[in-house]
DNA sequence: CAATACAGTTAGCCTTTGCTAAGTTATTTA
DNA sequence: TAAATAACTTAGCAAAGGCTAACTGTATTG
């Protein structure tokens, strides 16, 4: 009996009923997994702009405090970044954003404060929603983007 | 931090925000790295609950090709989610969810049912919403969900 | 200007999550 | 029921992203 029972035809009511068909889900996954492979890369680049322009540079050291991780571990991480073209510097020097790095950090910093102002718009405390703008930022496509921000220009902050 | 804005309808983006004490900032990155940590186990979790309620039962070909990634893959998370006590099995036979495995589940589930549902009470288009949602529901707190379930429940799903 | 402290790098290790290829077990079917 | 097919597991590899320890370079300062 190999009566595989595929997917619904009609999507329900309530969505707990049906899967969606496997390719569908499929494609869903690969989207999480692709943006795993991005963001870290994001947030080092998104942060080594911020650095920069609040402290005048931006310093290994400094990176590793604020992201709670080793040097070493930022040492790499910049080496990988520097592959990739969207960092500069001279050995034992501090670190500089390409243009393809300045183009990226832009358009992190731009997504994170959308979210972000998204969130305390829905009633969210100060906190909490820095916390969740940094998890979600990077699982949020240029549709929902657009429509936070309608909503966030809609309601400003609530009282 | 300083400039919350409580006035400001909208604050502009190009507007810096000033750094988050290292302290905090680096609690805002522990936090995504943590939920990484738990976020693809509870994917399985999930999707293996998923399965067995709308297919009978969860075997390892289907949870691969769902979440797009070899059968050899889901064979050694298999083992993974065992050795923490989420799912049960013997070999070369479909698996369980053990209570704590369920309970998880459920969790996962309805999270991911409160997400979806607000994305689209959002304004956001049915493949879309699916796609973040994906993404989201593992970074988004008790109090963001709170928020999203008041404001889908007060706006409805707009036809 | 030498000693010390601080910053950055390198080496080597670990875990997670992917893969392919090859082997084992279960099921179907000729 | 034997052969073929499908499902599952195991072995071995790679890349990412962590870590500590040891080393090299830069800056301070006595």
């Amino acid at each position: 009996m190999i009566d595989t029972p595929d997917e619904a035809p009609f999507p329900s009511l309530s969505e707990a009923d049906a899967l969606p068909p496997s390719e569908q889900h499929a494609q869903q996954y690969a989207a999480v997994r692709n943006a795993h492979e991005t963001e870290l890369l994001e947030d080092y680049v998104e942060l080594i702009g911020d650095l920069i322009v609040h402290q005048g540079e931006a310093r290994s050291a400094d990176i590793a405090l604020r992201m709670g991780v080793s040097q070493a571990t930022v040492s790499k991480m910049v080496g990988r970044l520097k592959s990739l073209g969207l960092v500069a510097s001279k050995p034992y020097r501090s670190l500089f954003l390409t243009e393809e790095g300045e183009t990226m950090a832009r358009m992190s910093r731009e997504r994170h404060a959308i979210v972000l102002q998204f969130l305390r718009a829905l009633g969210v405390s100060d906190d909490t929603a820095r916390i969740d703008a940094e998890g979600m930022e990077h699982h949020v496509s240029q549709e929902t983007l657009d429509a936070m921000q309608r909503f966030s220009r809609q309601r400003g902050i609530p009282d």
